[in-house]
DNA sequence: GAGCACTGC
């Protein structure tokens, strides 16, 4: 066998060998080099004339008809507006409670005050002698009374901390109390300093301890003895008082009108204003608080202003799709209009729109891919790119497009609108353009931090949960944890020791929420909670954007959260634990005054927050593999990448590690022009590699695998479902779907078992299979399909081949190859990493010499992720541009090369022979 | 023998 595979080897070697020196052989230098111009610019042609086609078809379909609302998706928005009425509806009982609350208290002080007031007058008007005996009972109980309403008083005191707010700078300067010396900074003799100085303003500790006692001291003993101190050291002030509650309770009771709702906004004093800024300046940022009303109203106001005439559209973009879908249906309500027609939303697998649209709401992958199609946003009147502030890889790109497009399109408006803490940074990219500030509206946030560092902050925060579960008024807790492990840990914990306390303590209903738990799981935490009950969510950062819980008044943030990072040296990415920054601090914080006044709770000291925390979340652009981004700003005609105007610059090594990639795939070529095989890559929302290899499968006849296959890869490896309890049955079920060969192969198997059973929930709960999984793999399968007949590829299938399937996978991924080497272990052929087959994969055992890998991923060891077995030969075949046969020899040929993986010089030599 | 935060096209 051994040798067997030595042979071919050879064969291939000679066959490769002989093909360059017949070239040598036959041209010169310059000949060659005519030759490749002469093939550059065939090429370029071609890439042209399939622009020009795809343009063209283009243009054909855009007619699109009205009616085309009445399509599920239209529904299914419809739906959801429902929903939201639904939860507003739920609100009102809530907001009613706590006015109600509020009510109570303020009553019980007065009627304290007139019990007080009346003994007084009592004892001063009566003498004791001259009392009945029922008259002298009647006092004693009002004494006791009174004394037991103090009592009580007392014990809440220590518990709700004197508030103080901080005095009203200049906005955007919450943060700013932290005064402290720049050169006290370093040492901890300071740091203890400042704590004590903060906490000297204000102190308390939590629990409540010596009134807790005496409520009912063995009661709580267990929780006390490891209690929390915690320091309050600011307040997140909001702008609405406690007396808005009622106010707001009342109003939503006469239940408002459309129009009352819209005047009723902050936004609505500044109407004009606006409209003002917008029409004297082309580019305006717009300083919004959340509550403000912007998202909704602005695109409102400039219909109303007569920015849609012309057939002109106003667009929005949001970085979420939700949030695209549900603030288009608003709108179209508020407008009185059908969503789709004059107001609509277009997402991925969505498009919500006509062409009568005049307000259109859209995701900013979205915005970025139209850009591929309408290069000068020819149709927008107004652009406005909201959210800005989250800094998503769309956002931070489009920020350069259409600073751009400005300084030529002059009839064009752009809005950037984002939080506070960004808007001067905004602002100085798009040469100071001005800042529109409008104010929100929340409810105050108190914030308390630890007064010492928490070693273990799961067990901490399962002491602040109960902590505040015996002490604190009802109202639910949010937790902030960084993934499904320690969610799940602190379930376990938290339920043990509440069941500890039995019913010493009231009723704690504990819910995990995370993105891979069960869209049925994750609906539990907006069921209301029961009375008397308090729920506590346990929540990834899922909750900080993208999940808003209603009735949250306390929020318990660690301070960290898992991040993905990309290194653009190896090539490898890595999920670690992080500390957040201060503005995602920030966020969790409002979390807790959405329906009141709230409590965060940080498991970090004010010291930490201070200096340790970093002030903003580096932005995703400069975290991520670039390889799409950068063949989209390629196809956009952008040629100087290394000059394009970012915001923030991604590192130059990224740039580069993309670049060289996707000149190595083929799509561009060394005068670093996109190639006609690029322009059709640029098409496809996937990953370059991927997308050659969807191209590649054309050449091997078997788009349908491979489409599959690609479609497979892209839902995130929450495919199978693996409960604990159950884990021996889910790994057997999954291991009957491996099939020869490897992972992508088993994928497929998958797929078409599950297209067999008629795509059926039954069939993927039976076989440990995630249904949304699937289901998402379907539709990114559909959207594929359709970009493959757009890209002119033919659909074939060959089911019984499975060669040209690998190979054509290989096409795509000849970057990613590793090697047995002598030891047992993994080798990448580029950088010669030690890498290891991923438990998971059905490859894990076999072990096989060559290995092809969808992806790195470095957790505890580098770890390759959906691997398929290869031959070395077939990597001369796709890519004879990058690999030489002596590189691929067996490694246990003695003629094992020394440097295994090219130079960028051999590289771009190699390129010639394109 | 490990163990995947969150979006988006």
């Amino acid at each position: 066998m051994g040798k067997h595979k030595e042979k071919s080897h050879k064969k291939d070697r000679d066959r490769h060998g002989e093909g360059s020196s017949k070239r040598k052989r036959d041209s010169s230098p310059e000949d060659e080099y005519a030759k490749m111009e002469k093939e550059r610019l065939r090429d370029l042609k071609e890439r042209d004339e399939f622009a020009e086609r795809l343009k063209q078809r283009d243009q054909d379909k855009t007619k699109k008809i009205a009616d085309k609302t009445n399509t599920k998706s239209y529904e299914e928005a419809a739906k959801r507006l429902k929903m939201e009425a639904l939860d507003r509806d739920s609100m009102l009982p809530k907001l009613r409670i706590e006015s109600r609350r509020q009510y109570l208290a303020k009553r019980k002080e007065e009627k304290v005050d007139e019990l007080e007031a009346d003994i007084r007058d009592d004892e001063y008007l009566f003498d004791e002698g001259s009392l009945t005996k029922r008259e002298r009972e009647e006092r004693e109980y009002k004494k006791r009374v009174l004394h037991l309403a103090k009592e009580h008083d007392k014990a809440r005191e220590l518990v709700n901390i004197q508030r103080y707010h901080i005095p009203e700078g200049k906005k955007g300067e919450e943060e700013k109390y932290v005064e402290v010396d720049e050169r006290e900074k370093v040492p901890h003799s300071e740091q203890r300093k400042w704590e004590e100085e903060q906490m000297s303003s204000a102190q308390f500790r939590f629990g409540a301890k010596d009134a807790a006692k005496k409520r009912s001291q063995e009661d709580y003993d267990m929780i006390l003895d490891d209690e929390i101190e915690f320091i309050q050291a600011l307040q997140k002030p909001g702008n609405l008082k406690k007396d808005d509650i009622e106010e707001i309770s009342e109003t939503m009771k006469k239940k408002m009108s459309i129009e009352d709702t819209k005047k009723s906004l902050p936004i609505y004093a500044f109407r004009d204003d606006l409209i003002k800024a917008i029409k004297e300046h082309q580019v305006l940022i717009i300083e919004g608080e959340t509550g403000s009303g912007k998202t909704t109203q602005i695109p409102q106001y400039l219909h109303e202003a007569g920015f849609t005439e012309d057939k002109k559209k106003i667009g929005c973009t949001q970085p979420r799709r939700v949030a695209a879908m549900s603030v288009a249906a608003r709108v179209a309500q508020e407008m009185g209009v059908k969503l789709g027609n004059e107001v609509g939303y277009s997402i991925r697998f969505e498009d919500c729109t006509s062409e009568r649209t005049m307000i259109k709401y859209m995701t900013d992958g979205t915005l970025h891919r139209e850009f591929l199609s309408e290069p000068d946003l020819q149709s927008y009147s107004v652009m406005i790119i909201d959210e800005a502030h989250e800094r998503t890889l769309h956002t931070d790109i489009l920020f350069g497009l259409v600073k751009d497009i400005v300084r030529f399109r002059t009839d064009l408006k752009l809005l950037i609108s984002s939080a506070t803490l960004d808007a001067e940074k905004f602002s100085g990219f798009f040469d100071d353009a001005p800042i529109f500030r409008i104010p929100g509206r929340r409810f105050p946030v108190d914030i308390y931090y630890t007064k010492a560092p928490e070693a273990d902050y799961i067990d901490a925060c399962v002491v602040s949960v109960l902590q505040i579960h015996v002490s604190q008024p009802l109202g639910d807790i949010l937790v902030f944890l960084t993934g499904q492990d320690e969610i799940e840990a602190c379930q376990e914990l938290l339920t043990e020791r509440s069941r500890r306390l039995g019913n010493k303590i009231k009723e704690l209903l504990i819910l995990p929420v995370y993105a891979n738990l069960p869209s049925e799981m994750q609906a539990k935490i907006f069921e209301p909670t029961p009375p008397g009950a308090r729920k506590v969510i346990l929540a990834t950062n899922i909750a900080e954007t993208s999940l808003t819980i209603d009735n949250i008044i306390y929020v318990i943030d660690p301070g960290f959260c898992k991040q993905n990072n990309f290194n653009s040296k190896t090539g490898m990415e890595s999920l670690v634990v992080v500390p957040i920054s201060k503005a995602s601090a920030n966020q969790r914080a409002g979390r807790a005054g959405r329906v009141a006044a709230g409590k965060c709770f940080r498991l970090y000291t004010a010291w930490a927050y201070a200096h340790e925390l970093e002030e903003c979340t580096v932005p995703e652009i400069q975290r991520i593999n670039l390889g799409n981004a950068v063949l989209m700003l390629k196809a956009l005609g952008i040629r100087d990448l290394m000059n394009f105007d970012f915001l923030d610059p991604p590192p130059h090594e990224s740039l580069v590690l993309a670049l060289e990639q996707l000149y190595a795939l083929g799509a561009l070529n060394h005068e670093g022009e996109l190639t006609k095989l690029g322009r059709r890559m640029a098409e496809f929302p996937v990953d370059p590699m991927m997308g050659k290899m969807l191209l590649a499968s054309e050449k091997y006849k078997c788009s349908e695998e491979i489409l599959t296959i690609a479609a497979m890869l892209s839902v995130n490896s929450s495919l199978f479902y693996r409960p604990k309890d159950k884990a021996i049955h889910a790994d057997t079920a999954r291991k009957n779907f491996n099939a020869q060969g490897g992972d992508h192969l088993t994928l497929l198997n998958v797929y078409n078992e599950w297209a067999q059973s008629d795509y059926s929930t039954q069939w993927c709960f039976e076989n440990y299979i995630q249904h949304r999984s699937m289901k998402r793999a379907r539709d990114v399968r559909d959207q594929l399909s359709g970009l493959m007949q757009r890209v002119e590829i033919k659909m074939e299938s060959s089911p019984s081949e499975t060669i040209n399937v690998r190979k054509a996978i290989t096409a795509g991924y000849f970057y990613h190859i590793a090697r047995l080497g002598k030891g047992g272990q993994y080798k990448t052929a580029k950088h010669n990493q030690t890498v290891t087959i991923h438990p998971n994969s059905s490859l894990f055992e076999e072990l096989p010499r060559w290995v092809l890998y969808h992806e790195l991923v470095v957790t505890t060891k580098e770890f390759m992720r959906q691997v398929t077995e290869i031959e070395s030969k077939w990597l001369l075949e796709v890519a004879p541009h990058y690999y030489q046969a002596r590189e691929l020899e067996d490694s246990t040929n003695k003629k094992m090369p020394k440097v295994v993986g090219k130079s960028k010089s051999q590289l771009a030599g190699a390129a010639g022979m394109l």
